[in-house]
DNA sequence: CGTATGACTAGCT
DNA sequence: CAGCTAGCCATAC
């Protein structure tokens, strides 16, 4: 399965624009970034974008987590070590395999 | 247009 | 707290 969603004014470019505006340091969850573009319940899409991404470098999506601050997918590396390794290297601390939101949930207020 | 898929989430057990 | 189910969404064929 190709895909090509990379296209101007698609819901999955809207995606890559906030996933590019998460903060090093900050994790950001799927819903988060689903009600930022619009469709708080399109978590799954904005999933599947991420998957679709291939340039980590200009959409860190290494800094997308699960609701829970659970570590999901990826698809660069050793999958979910590498990104693990990625978070902990900017700084975000874990408990066991999650995420401590409480502390580094991205605002985009802020 | 209808079906199938997936890096999700909230709710229940 | 961990595991399972059903619901929701965008994209692909």
């Amino acid at each position: 399965m190709e895909y090509s969603t990379a296209r101007s004014g698609s819901f999955s470019e809207r995606v890559y624009q906030i996933a590019a505006h998460i903060p090093r340091g900050k994790v950001a969850t799927y819903g988060q970034l689903a009600r930022l573009v619009g469709s708080p319940r399109a978590a799954r899409a904005v999933g599947m974008c991420m998957k679709n991404n291939l340039d980590r470098k200009v959409v860190p999506c290494h800094r997308v987590v699960a609701s829970d601050g659970k570590l999901t997918g990826y698809t660069f590396g050793n999958g979910i070590k590498t990104k693990r390794a990625a978070l902990l290297k900017e700084g975000v601390l874990f408990i066991g395999d999650r995420v401590k939101l409480g502390i580094f949930m991205w605002a985009p207020n802020a």
